[in-house]
DNA sequence: GACTGTTTATACTATA
DNA sequence: TATAGTATAAACAGTC
């Protein structure tokens, strides 16, 4: 399974661990965190651990932030951001599902120590010890790259970040990135130039700075509308651009191939391990022909022509003022069954919706336990949140090894796995 | 030179 | 079993 092998990640990580560093885990951490984690997979029934892992750590929180919280000088909100959302939504039912994870992330080996493997006294041991409870903390979260950029461009008040804004926002909310650095930032970049769900959007020039700004392509919200962060049931592409690879991948185009990296595009767009993903052939849903243009017509220019005035409009997309409301809207997009009118009629209109799959299982977007709208801030978060803030004897501020600027972020993050308060089961937070 | 962005390649896993 | 989605590595070019 794919978790499995994420955690086993971990497991070598933790090898090498030197018990007194915050930044990296114990053995027992270890030997928690990665072994045997239950199949975590996609479907809501399997999902215990990543019930509870959702509900503390997905996005949704992203963002929702309407209400006059302070923004952080990443551009991410400080206070609203997931991982407070998330411990805000955990109070509401702190210590409520320990089991759910730790229960199977040890038992299976037995590795705590004593004979006695038994739930139980697996929950009693991690009560009692805050080691086994770090054991979270370095682990690999279980989100696709994917999915992590867009937590962290979904968190961000502007709804786009730099390069470098995106690795922060995955730096401070999971301490497992804090290591190896140059690997996952390399994916990282490779998830965002592959993927067409994610748009370049350039720098204006009062904004000068290294790197473009990356932000969600505006129909790509349903990418997770199965509520897994894994794995998107369907690979979002941008019809634009997928249209200027089968252009170029058909041997009778035109378009001057003078140009290395279109000659490399041609390639790479082939039938060769990325394959073209269920490309909509039908001419009746390709741009080209909603616009008269006949695809072997089109050329780069013209291409780039198209996708600059999608981007104007992506941009006043983004620009605009949106209510915590429209806000949470938009994230409702997740789930088709929650879409609405306009929206689901946006949906029909794309062609790439008809692919997607329905949740089976009568899930919602708001009670799906893998829903980003689970971490959204509601009245009741919201005092958690509150309760959050008057509760200090978890020691969140101990172990963080950013500095005071990303603290608010990193601090919690550091402790979101250890605390007690990210076992909680989908069944019943109040988010 | 470091960072950013693109592309290619390959391996693994999940799913139809 | 074929296909698709993702992770990872690496090479390379462009930009700051």
């Amino acid at each position: 399974m794919l978790t499995q092998k994420l955690y086993s990640d971990s497991t070598t990580m933790a090898t090498s661990s030197n018990a007194m560093s915050p930044m990296t885990p114990t053995y027992s951490m270890n030997s928690m965190s990665c072994v045997s984690m239950p199949s975590m997979n996609c479907s809501p029934q399997a999902a215990s651990f990543g019930s509870s892992m959702l509900n503390s750590g997905m996005p949704g929180g992203m963002a929702m932030n309407g209400n006059g919280m302070t923004s952080s000088s990443m551009g991410y909100t400080t206070i609203g951001s997931p991982i407070s959302n998330m411990n805000a939504a955990c109070m509401a039912t702190p210590m409520a599902t320990m089991n759910s994870y730790g229960s199977v992330g040890t038992l299976g080996r037995g590795d705590l120590g004593g004979g006695d493997t038994s739930p139980n006294s697996a929950l009693q041991r991690a009560r009692a010890d805050k080691t086994y409870r770090r054991s979270y903390t370095h682990a690999k979260p279980p989100y696709s790259y994917i999915s992590l950029i867009t937590m962290a461009i979904q968190n961000s008040p502007q709804k786009m970040l730099t390069l470098s804004e995106i690795y922060q926002f995955i730096m401070d909310l999971f301490p497992f990135y804090r290591q190896n650095q140059q690997r996952w930032q390399n994916s990282i970049r490779h998830s965002l130039s592959f993927n067409d769900c994610f748009v370049k959007v350039p720098r204006t020039p009062d904004k000068p700075g290294k790197g473009s700004f990356w932000s969600l392509h505006p129909d790509s919200g349903n990418m997770f509308e199965n509520g897994c962060y894994l794995r998107r049931q369907k690979r979002f592409k941008d019809e634009k651009k997928e249209l200027i690879r089968q252009t170029h991948k058909s041997p009778s185009h035109s378009v001057d191939n003078s140009n290395s990296s279109e000659k490399k595009s041609s390639i790479q767009h082939g039938d060769d391990a990325h394959k073209t993903h269920h490309l909509d052939k039908n001419p009746e849903n390709t741009l080209g022909t909603m616009l008269s243009i006949h695809p072997s017509k089109l050329d780069v220019e013209q291409m780039n022509l198209l996708h600059s005035n999608d981007l104007n409009m992506h941009q006043q997309h983004h620009q605009q003022n949106m209510s915590h409301e429209e806000l949470s809207a938009m994230v409702n997009r997740c789930h088709p069954l929650s879409l609405s009118s306009d929206h689901q009629a946006m949906l029909h209109h794309n062609p790439m919706s008809h692919h997607l799959k329905q949740e089976p299982s009568g899930f919602t977007s708001s009670n799906h336990p893998f829903s980003i709208n689970r971490l959204l801030p509601t009245a009741e978060s919201k005092a958690d949140i509150k309760m959050y803030a008057d509760m200090h004897q978890y020691g969140y501020n101990t172990l963080s090894p950013l500095p005071s600027s990303v603290h608010s972020h990193s601090t919690i993050g550091n402790d979101y796995y250890n605390s007690p308060l990210y076992h909680t089961s989908a069944g019943t937070t109040s988010l």
